[in-house]
DNA sequence: CAGTGGTCTAGACCACACC
DNA sequence: GTGTGGTCTAGACCACTGG
């Protein structure tokens, strides 16, 4: 999927032998003299292609050494945010999903201010209890905008992603924002979690939207603190990454 | 402070514009000719200072259009993490701390662990206790490597930010790694937060290292859930920016 | 249409890393 | 030293936005 313009297209070359293991982890690039002798580009299309896998952060390094293939991609950040199945995989464990309710109903007050909707205004409700190696670790509660939202009866939501499926028929999220804080766990969360009434929860919020800006659904993740984390890893000049993290079991809390 | 290369001090030059306000909110740029004009630069120079503030969020805009100053240029995500006061002063409020202890300890296992050090090695650790508008919102402790522990004994840790009185003192913090969870609030904890014992805590924890890679802090901070949280914007194949927030009083948990 | 940013080229000099 | 990336210039054409 070529992407248009020459230094886009140079990137993806690059970034694709990156992911495909064909340049190793801690090797290093080929000089921007090799890449222009290779690409019959001139060397400010070379340094752009560079810079964009550079704040993507695939690559680091200096001046006058070559630059080198980071330590770990860490996975596209956005998606590790937006996939509890994709980040679950790439822990190491085994994801699974109980989809517990579907349903069209009005919107309630919280998620139609985020959706900007007026409250009542019909929407399609999914509680999920996601688990991880068989164990409940998060109670997500998704609302959709009702067009969106209907999308989803076409499809089986225990099968995996959402979003995938979603993107499949065309409706692609691409900005979403988050907010994290802790909760003490109601009865009917601490009971399908498996957690004691009142104990903590580290919950996630999260407004969902289309390119043209319309918010299309407002989530509320709630994870079992003991099994779930999130990490923000945090240089000074560069960018932040943000992951979902596995604690290591026996941890002291 | 011009930072050496032309593009570098033409990004100051224009980061400092809009910082002062003398470019509002909204308010386009000068075009790139007039730049060119101005500084008496080429226009790939221009070019290069302009990405750099696209790249820190200041600005946005596309092709056709000239860029305009974003609606909220919500601070280096770095130092936001890093510095409490700042934080809490962005958000309109009046940050406090009182500090609890200041001593001279062997590291305990889980600080040792994060400072690559041995238990018991000597550390310096400090326990803070954080305010907005008065009311307790956070508790600070913190484990410093010795010798950068003992530079805090020689200013006043309630006057203000730590990190800005050791770069005062030469110590540069470059990086960072925080991990985010939820816990069960111990005794003295809720009692130094006047939360009820057994509810829920927002905790921070986080490492803290100098250019050559070397950890020389070790942080948990637990804040109140209904006086602070984490948010993260979230665009695909944009950058992730974090940021503490104060939430709404009144907002339903 | 004119103005603007997006892309690309060709060549130059410098600062740093490594040998 | 040689090779490398970092910086800068001058000029060109294209694509998009706006009046």
């Amino acid at each position: 999927m070529p992407s248009g313009s020459l230094h886009a297209k140079l990137a993806d070359a690059l970034r694709e032998r990156i992911v495909s293991g064909a340049l190793a982890v801690g090797e290093p690039l080929p000089s921007e003299a090799r890449l222009v002798e290779e690409f019959g580009t001139s060397r400010g299309t070379v340094r752009q292609a560079l810079s964009t896998l550079r704040n993507e952060g695939l690559i680091e390094g200096g001046q006058g050494r070559r630059p080198i293939v980071r330590r770990r991609p860490m996975g596209q950040p956005f998606e590790t945010f937006l996939s509890f199945s994709a980040w679950v995989e790439r822990s190491g464990h085994r994801p699974g999903q109980r989809t517990i309710e579907l349903a069209r109903r009005g919107a309630d007050p919280v998620a139609a201010d985020a959706l900007r909707l007026e409250p009542g205004e019909p929407v399609i409700d999914v509680l999920r209890l996601r688990l991880l190696d068989d164990e409940s670790v998060m109670l997500e509660r998704s609302t959709f905008v009702l067009d969106i939202g209907l999308l989803l009866f076409d499809f089986d939501p225990d099968a995996g992603s959402i979003y995938a499926g979603l993107l499949a028929r065309g409706v692609e999220i691409v900005a979403a924002t988050h907010t994290i804080d802790a909760i003490a766990a109601p009865a009917e969360d601490a009971r399908l979690l498996g957690v004691p009434k009142g104990g903590p929860l580290l919950r996630e919020r999260r407004t969902a939207s289309l390119a043209d800006g319309r918010p299309v659904e407002y989530g509320d993740d709630r994870y079992r603190p003991d099994r779930a984390t999130f990490t923000i890893a945090n240089e000074r000049a560069h960018h932040l990454a943000l992951v979902r993290t596995v604690p290591e079991t026996g941890e002291a809390l």
